[in-house]
DNA sequence: CCATGTGTATTAGTGTAGTAATACACAGGA
DNA sequence: TCCTGTGTATTACTACACTAATACACATGG
């Protein structure tokens, strides 16, 4: 599949490594680089050509296994989890209510910029349309 | 005005307390709970209140006058600066791109909580609501 | 000019997040 | 069984975030 790496690292970017390999695995599962039953390179692979340490990959990874977007298989390394079904995930109005302290985030940085609710729909728009194009 | 105070930390909730601060008072903004013009209580006040070190709330204060959501005048403390004209801000494109890291950390959320860019936008809509209404 | 009010520069102490080195447990194929 | 591949628990080091104690600069009103 993936015909180059799927990971790039800043080390001084400010952006803890872990967490900038966090989001990139979030990334290629949104935007459909990796799919459902793919594997990711083992943490040593990922180490070796990033040029750190196994177990700050592993953390990453562990995290990812938390929140449900891989799944360990013992022996053979992480495979990218089935998206949970909405009715696992809690109600329509709880889900809501999980992404809520971020939404409030948005709107507050949002009034500072003068920027209507309008405005910012229009933002979710443009970025949901990126998503699923890809 | 404020006829109770203004501010509320909890030292052990993993927040740092001048973040609290800090947050609160942007929220004491938008919400319109102070104005353009109105002075914050001084630093020495706000410790004394909370029990916490003067320096712990100038930072949050500091912080704030960098955002430009208060200027400090001297000898008699922060004052709630006047709102930026959009202007001043950059134009609408270079706003919204600045909104634009937190817009993507949405849409990545809302994807893991089978949630659509309209049931976002109903979201949206309720917290701008909120906003206005006080 | 002194007393009292602002905020803050400087310095230091403490906890913890981030990273790394090592050794381990488990799975699968030769 | 052994070899090699997974990921990780444990431990330790280091940098930096957070907070605090102190002393200072400036403004204002008596």
């Amino acid at each position: 599949m993936a015909a180059d790496f799927l990971f790039q690292v800043f080390p001084n970017s400010g952006l803890p490594i872990y967490r900038q390999l966090l989001d990139q695995v979030r990334r290629h599962v949104v935007s459909g680089r990796v799919s459902e039953g793919d594997f990711l390179p083992s943490v040593r692979q990922v180490a070796l050509e990033l040029e750190v340490n196994p177990m700050t990959v592993s953390k990453a990874y562990s995290l990812l296994e938390r929140d449900g977007v891989v799944e360990h298989v013992r022996g053979q390394g992480m495979r990218i989890a089935p998206r949970p079904k909405p009715s696992e995930n809690g109600s329509l109005r709880e889900r809501q209510e999980r992404l809520l302290p971020l939404v409030e985030q948005v709107a507050a940085e949002a009034y500072q910029l003068h920027l209507s609710s309008a405005q910012v729909k229009v933002l979710i728009d443009r970025v949901f349309k990126e998503l699923d194009g890809k």
